[in-house]
DNA sequence: ATCCCAGTTCATTTCAAACTGAATATTTGA
DNA sequence: TCAAATATTCAGTTTGAAATGAACTGGGAT
């Protein structure tokens, strides 16, 4: 018999689970990242695998992934030994910037064929390049939303010029 | 030992199929698509069995898939019996369709959970709408991203113009 | 009416990725 | 330095989707 899935929180990260493999990661991670949208955290990873029901090991594997993507920030927890991990307080713009990579390898690809394309004929030059404009603007759409969910560009600035400053 | 990874073009066709594989879609599907950019058609599904190495079977399935997707159109050519296909004169309107739908049954789920997400504490109210908020922001985005590419559009209009005159 | 050709469907096989348990490494505290 | 607790890695297993071959269906031609 499966879990319940009366439990509309329960449900929504078994949903979240379903929709990541659809853009190609795995379940637990999905699941993983569900957990934290509801949750918020911070969790230990016994936690997690506990009320995940899944191995401890499939679960470090998967928040090392999603902390690669910035979508979970490990904290550590005063008195305690443990990794704990928490939602990001911002992921949206790291989430953009992963996809805009995505999409640049595909621009690349297009790029290196390019130079070859015309051996197939003057249509083919056009629907290469056709498409490379789509994803040409598909980038610049998803950094101009970027911009609206990154909290993060002032603080670079900021940065930089504190460095600036430091070498003076 | 592998096909040649030499030829730019064939190279091209098997990046294409890797990369389908991260948004979800088979990897014949993305091959077949690869081979249509450059190639055009219109071909014939045992030709492309036959070219790509592949069965008829998957052939005839993920052809199909790229014509719901949009990607492709089935043609007929006079005096052929079999079917033929081509890639479609502008496809990508409706890639970004496919695209804002996936992301709406997102926003449903979320949808579903507010009411109960409460129990989860203040914290987890916020994160949801945040969450909410940015998928609804990438769903305009795409949908203002898709009258660029729509061709479509204008013909809608058109169309909505002479159904009210027919109504007179 | 029958044969042939092409597309689809389906049961089975193949294969890659996810997941796991056990072993290993690392960190912390005594 | 050792022991305990925790995280990571890795080899093996499981799982599920993708791909296949064969059977089935339909639609023309002869």
């Amino acid at each position: 018999m499966g879990k319940s899935l009366q439990n509309p929180l329960d449900r929504f990260v078994e949903q979240f689970g379903i929709a990541a493999k659809q853009d190609g990661l795995p379940r637990i991670a999905g699941r993983l990242m569900g957990w934290f949208v509801v949750h918020g955290g911070p969790a230990s990873l016994s936690e997690l695998a506990d009320t995940l029901h899944v191995s401890r090991a499939s679960i470090s594997t998967n928040a090392r992934l999603l902390e690669q993507l910035g979508v979970l920030e490990r904290v550590a927890v005063p008195g305690e030994r443990q990794d704990f991990y928490r939602f990001a307080e911002n992921p949206y713009a790291r989430l953009l910037e992963s996809h805009v990579e995505r999409l640049q390898t595909r621009v690349d690809h297009l790029t290196q064929l390019m130079p070859h394309v015309d051996e197939a004929g003057p249509d083919a030059v056009s629907r290469v390049q056709a498409m490379r404009e789509f994803y040409d603007q598909a980038i610049s759409s998803s950094e101009s939303l970027m911009t609206q969910f990154d909290d993060a560009a002032p603080r670079i600035m900021r940065a930089a010029n504190e460095d600036r400053a430091n070498l003076g």
